[in-house]
DNA sequence: TATTGATGGTTCATATACTGAACCAGTATT
DNA sequence: AATACTGGTTCAGTATATGAACCATCAATA
């Protein structure tokens, strides 16, 4: 490992929770010896990357970040960060992937990619999902700000003979997906079209936007179901990252927990 | 120079007008070796600080920063509390204006914020400030720790013919600023810029930034200056209650003395 | 007052990991 | 097919990182 790596892999302990290190300290959490350690935070102080509080002599991240944060900002907008796990999780699942934004109380598509495998395809033709009858919408429901739940009640047009039309039966789907940690939409917008989805989260640790896949209902399999869970993880901590954000812990515990082998089929039978 | 900090110094070379380089530019631009600075930036790469564009192969600043940048900004607010003085001193006098922070001995900026009154403006696109020949630097050696003397004085570099490039010339520009409470930088940067500055404090007491104009200096009037003067006493003012410090006493009083229309015209005489 | 155990910071012999000239391979231009 | 760009790779040589042991300081203990 090159000494810059190790160098930057220090600015990874700093965090909310752990906003000044001291040298100590963090050379017992990064396991290195103390003189090296020594030298590379002061690379990182020379750079602007972090800076010593001069009463504590403790560490912190330093304004040099927030000039290249503003940049990459600036210049990287988020549909670049999904064009490479949106297409990843295309081809991994076979099916048509996309990702939506929320943005006030709209959730709007962001991205979507085609899977050249199969002939028939679901075809997304809207550009923005009703909240209570899209995989991406109820994931919006279950994990973004409570007050769009409101928003959606307003709503509740029948798409299929699935879409919840009341309040009860719409509270019960989003519990499930909070349960679960995985949007799902059977047959509830379109009569063949059943949507997976996970949720995206961006710096502010937010709820930023979904990703999701739609699969043509006729040959969703609990297989196929688990491939399409599997990569949907993957692909919103991808894009998590690239977005500057993070799956929330819980999240993750979730995940880990109902896409053990047992609980998927329990979840599909 | 250690690795990392050359390799950290690759990073400053990204910029809203230049977002992606390439690895043969890059090495044009940091005059470095081409295999060493792909190694570094390999380096980069694996801790999420640059990405490549798979297919045009250029780099561009990664998302990793932005988290540090969240956890900096949630740990010591700074940026936050700089927005809406900074938006009203650039409107209140029709110039570019911006804010630097002070970290160890290196003058970064912070923020800046354009006027759309003048077609012609001083555009900033610098990120670090030399101490003795910018507005903002000289506020900084004003007003704060001593020891930054030392480190101007070892690179006093000439950029226009009113740099001051001895000891004598930027030790009576100081010693003009403490008497004043503003930073004054008369071309000394760049040949058609007036800059003005005025510090900042935050809870410590000790200074931590400066907030600046940078004016045209064709259309720098005694009028103009009045009106950046006021505005500038009133942003730091602002951003230093902002950062949860105040103004200093004997500041105060020097700018109520050098701020009445007598002693104004004196020094714009 | 001496001891202990923290802290941040420094030194220097050792050898590891960085360096850079020269080298591919691909691509667009001439 | 020669040229001049790319991005990426190799390897000998040595510059540079390393870490045990060191010092100075501080606070709590005894």
């Amino acid at each position: 490992m090159s000494s810059a790596t190790k160098t930057l892999e220090l600015l990874a302990y700093f965090s909310t929770k752990r906003p000044e290190i001291g040298l100590s300290q963090l050379c017992k959490m990064a396991k290195r010896d103390k003189a090296t350690t020594y030298r590379h935070l002061q690379a990182l102080e020379e750079t602007g990357f972090v800076e010593q509080n001069s009463i504590t002599k403790q560490y912190r991240l330093g304004p040099a970040i927030l000039q290249l944060a503003q940049t990459r900002e600036a210049t990287v907008p988020r549909k670049a960060g999904v064009q490479a796990p949106l297409f990843d999780l295309a081809n991994a699942t076979g099916e048509t992937s996309h990702v939506t934004v929320l943005s006030g109380t709209i959730v709007y598509e962001l991205a979507s990619c085609d899977s050249p495998k199969h002939g028939t395809r679901a075809i997304i033709d809207i550009q923005t999902f009703p909240l209570h009858a899209t995989a991406s919408g109820l994931c919006a429901l279950a994990f973004g700000p409570h007050s769009l739940m409101e928003v959606a009640l307003n709503n509740l047009q029948q798409f299929t003979n699935t879409t919840a039309t009341t309040s009860q039966e719409l509270d019960a789907v989003v519990q499930m997906i909070r349960n679960t940690g995985i949007g799902r939409a059977d047959r509830s917008y379109e009569d063949e079209v059943q949507g997976l989805s996970t949720p995206i989260f961006d710096q502010t640790g937010h709820f930023a936007g979904a990703v999701s896949v739609a699969s043509v209902a006729a040959r969703f399999t609990p297989d196929l179901e688990r491939i399409i869970q599997k990569e949907l993880v993957i692909a919103a901590r991808q894009i998590s990252t690239n977005w500057g954000g993070s799956i929330p812990t819980h999240i993750e515990a979730i995940w880990a927990k109902s896409l053990t082998p047992e609980n998927v089929l329990e979840t599909a039978s």
